[in-house]
DNA sequence: CGCGCGCTCGGG
DNA sequence: CCGAGCGCGCGA
């Protein structure tokens, strides 16, 4: 027999198929050592032939892997392949996707226990008279049968192997399943739906059409419609596949997934260990688990049989993934859906522009839930000047309106939430003699000061350097913090509430897998009155005691000059508001701004939507924007400067070849810096496009995979969410 | 003359 | 991706 396989190297130049021998115990998706070039790597095993149309006495043998199952199915396969094509990259990279790491590297395995067990009759066993540990672990393992052999050790040194040895024992060893959330409680929760709620249910199970968005505010419900869904589809034998942003962000949500799914679902998420990881995704693999629960990649798990697949908060950025191979979970999902003929379920308080428009013209079902559960009243959102307040000589970070509702707040001892998109103490360290900035040296971006460790980091490369005494260039020592973070927003709340009990959630406090549900526990067991984060706090918490919302600086995210700004913002306090008055009390939010009059900002203290929408909908038009259009960012780095930049020219002359051939499907065209020109020492220049017609994208595809030039990425960014 | 490095090519 | 093979440049 021959194997067709692809060998895991991430390289163009490799990237087809090699003829292997092989026996029958190679089968089609099963992974197997491959002799390539003097070593032997590891291959996939693509499909399975008779003969080879390469010589036959050249063809070398492969070595099968003694898995008990194919590690992919032909759904993978085809998918890897189908990705491979549309992404432009190596299919050993498209292939890796659908496995965890481990399984590549061969370092973490099941987590294996020795058992010990008698293996003959103990009376016919002989000691010597000093033989005490074996005595001790015979009679232990003739009263309690089979026992750990860790334990055994513990209580007789050495016993167990020396019987071993003397063929008295047998030593099996057991796989165990490492269970990464034995520490996270179960809440029972079985509630009726309400009528709204089985609407829902209703029309995705009826409706012909592969994609359903739920539009319903923050509040509705949706996480019980999903419940649902994934309930039904179980009590047919069906799978589901369950996206969330950020599962470390969502503890609530993973009991809820516990306490009703119990093994039945596997959580894959970036903070488990490499051999956890391998655990729950060998039970999806088996069909031992039937709920792949997880952040974007978990749209590759290895589930057959799919009912539904849901992506819960689908207008968040972090589904596009940022390294490559750059692929879209939607798209990813849609492809699923398509083949197993399930539905594909999307859910948002805020959907992207995109998804909306797409729903509203109907190539979507478009379900919407008005009311909030149990008929709360959304957030009462009053607009704090911020003009005015710098007018009145108040420079501090809150505004009189915000500190008059954190005394009443804490006075009735409830909860407050304060949100600033931005960690540090400064965002800047400023000398007021000279301006000076300090940067940093391998990114063409300023410091950060943080107080707790008196240093200055980089953001983007993370990189930590000693906090300056004076100014590096003109010696100057009255050095200013300019852009406050969330360290001096805790410390100033701190000195203006001495007795408050301050809580800090950022990435600077929420290291280790637990790090986030350490915080956000505690914040729930009312064990600090305030909170203050940044962006991560803004996600589906359910904190009742919570009464007040503080959005520190609602500008922040409308000043980037992108497309986008104004649907990000509108997004980010949507979810941030929804974060107030949950339970019974009704919750306010100050939001604070320097520019009251911004329609974004209007629509989005009226929680509408739809005028949002419309509004939104009828400039991108107006400026040929997505939807209406599709900007391309050709991105490309290195950190040889002259060969990152003949590399961009060498791409630049083949697409402006293609721009004069068909203009008229080019909105926008240029070359030029990317706007953080360094990162890491990596040089960054950019081509940037703005399509009308997309039919020229696998064009330029192909002409970023052809200039493929060593030391030098090149990366090709639909639609891309940061444009740094 | 020798080897050191950089580029090209092949790998089944 | 990685190693083998080869060409050219430089120093003693």
């Amino acid at each position: 027999m021959i194997a067709e396989v692809i060998v895991d190297i991430a390289a163009s130049e490799t990237d087809k198929i090699f003829d292997y021998l092989c026996d029958d115990s190679v089968v089609v998706g099963s992974r197997v050592r491959a002799p390539f070039g003097g070593k032997t790597l590891p291959g996939f095993v693509m499909r399975i032939k008779a003969t080879s149309d390469y010589p036959l006495e050249k063809l070398k043998k492969v070595q099968p892997c003694p898995d008990e199952l194919p590690a992919l199915n032909a759904e993978c396969l085809a998918l890897a392949e189908k990705l491979a094509a549309r992404y432009r990259v190596p299919k050993a990279l498209t292939l890796r996707l659908f496995l965890p790491s481990e399984m590549r590297t061969g370092k973490v395995r099941e987590l294996t226990k020795n058992y010990a067990a008698l293996a003959v009759d103990f009376a016919e066993m002989k000691f010597s008279k000093n033989a005490k540990n074996q005595l001790g672990a015979a009679e232990y393992l003739r009263d309690n049968g089979k026992s750990e052999c860790a334990f055994l050790n513990n209580l007789f040194p050495g016993g167990v192997a020396a019987l071993e040895k003397k063929g008295y024992v047998k030593i099996t060893k057991e796989q165990i399943l490492r269970d990464p959330y034995k520490n996270v409680e179960s809440e029972s929760v079985e509630r009726t739906l309400t009528a709204d709620q089985q609407r829902a249910v209703d029309t995705v199970n009826t409706d012909s059409r592969t994609v359903q968005l739920i539009h319903g505010v923050t509040g509705s419900g949706k996480t019980e419609i999903y419940l649902t869904l994934i309930a039904q589809q179980l009590k047919k034998g069906k799978t589901s596949i369950f996206l969330v942003p950020e599962i470390s962000l969502t503890p609530q949500m993973l009991s809820q997934l516990r306490a009703r799914f119990g093994r039945n679902a596997a959580i894959l998420h970036s903070g488990l260990s490499a051999g956890e990881r391998f655990d729950e995704w060998w039970r999806l693999r088996t069909g031992e688990a039937k709920i792949a629960i997880g952040a974007r990649s978990a749209v590759f798990a290895p589930l057959e049989n799919l009912g539904v697949i849901i992506i819960d908060e689908e207008h968040e950025s972090s589904y596009a993934s940022e390294t490559s191979p750059r692929y879209n979970t939607f798209d990813v999902a849609l492809l699923r859906a398509k083949r197993n003929a399930c539905k594909l379920v999307l859910g948002s308080a805020t959907p992207a522009v995109d998804t909306y428009k797409r729903a509203k013209e109907g190539e979507f079902s478009l379900i919407r839930l008005e009311k909030r559960i149990n008929k709360r009243p959304l957030p009462e959102i009053i607009i704090a000047d911020m003009r005015r307040e710098v007018r009145r000589g108040n420079n501090s970070a809150f505004s009189g309106a915000l500190k008059e509702e954190i005394e009443k707040c804490l006075a009735a001892d409830k909860q407050a939430i304060l949100f600033l998109n931005r960690r540090g103490y400064s965002q800047t360290v400023i000398c007021k003699e000279c301006g000076y900035v300090a940067k940093c040296q391998q990114c063409d971006v300023s410091l950060t000061y943080h107080r707790d460790e008196n240093c200055l980091k980089c953001h983007y490369c993370g990189t930590k350097y000693n906090m300056l005494s004076a100014c590096p260039e003109c010696g100057g020592v009255k050095l200013s913090y300019a852009g406050t973070g969330t360290q001096r927003v805790a410390a100033e709340l701190q000195k203006l509430y001495p007795a408050a009990r301050i809580l800090r959630m950022d990435n600077d406090t929420t290291s280790g897998k637990e790090g986030h549900y350490k915080i956000l526990k505690a914040f729930g067991e009312h064990k600090a009155d305030i909170l203050v984060g940044t962006q991560m706090i803004a996600k589906g918490h359910d904190f009742p005691s919570v009464t007040l919302v503080g959005i520190l600086d609602a500008d922040m995210s409308l000043h980037f000059s992108d497309y986008r700004s104004g649907e990000r913002t509108f997004q980010l306090l949507t979810q941030v508001a929804g974060r107030s008055g949950r339970a019974e009390e009704k919750g306010k939010v100050v939001l604070q701004t320097f520019d009251p009059e911004n329609e974004v900002l209007r629509f989005a203290t009226a929680y509408d939507y739809a005028g949002f929408y419309e509004n939104e909908i009828s400039l991108r038009a107006a400026m040929q924007f997505p939807p209406f259009s599709k900007i391309v960012r050709v991105l490309v780095t290195g950190e040889d400067d002259k060969k990152t930049i003949e590399t961009l020219r060498e791409i630049y002359v083949e697409l402006e070849k293609l721009y004069t051939e068909q203009s008229e499907k080019f909105l926008f065209f240029n070359k030029m810096r990317a706007p953080i020109k360094r990162i890491q020492n990596k040089h960054r220049y950019q081509v940037l496009m703005r399509l009308s017609d997309t039919s020229v994208l696998p064009l330029i595809y192909d002409i970023c995979a052809n200039a493929r030039n060593r030391d030098v990425v090149v990366a090709v960014e639909e639609n891309p969410t940061n444009l740094s």
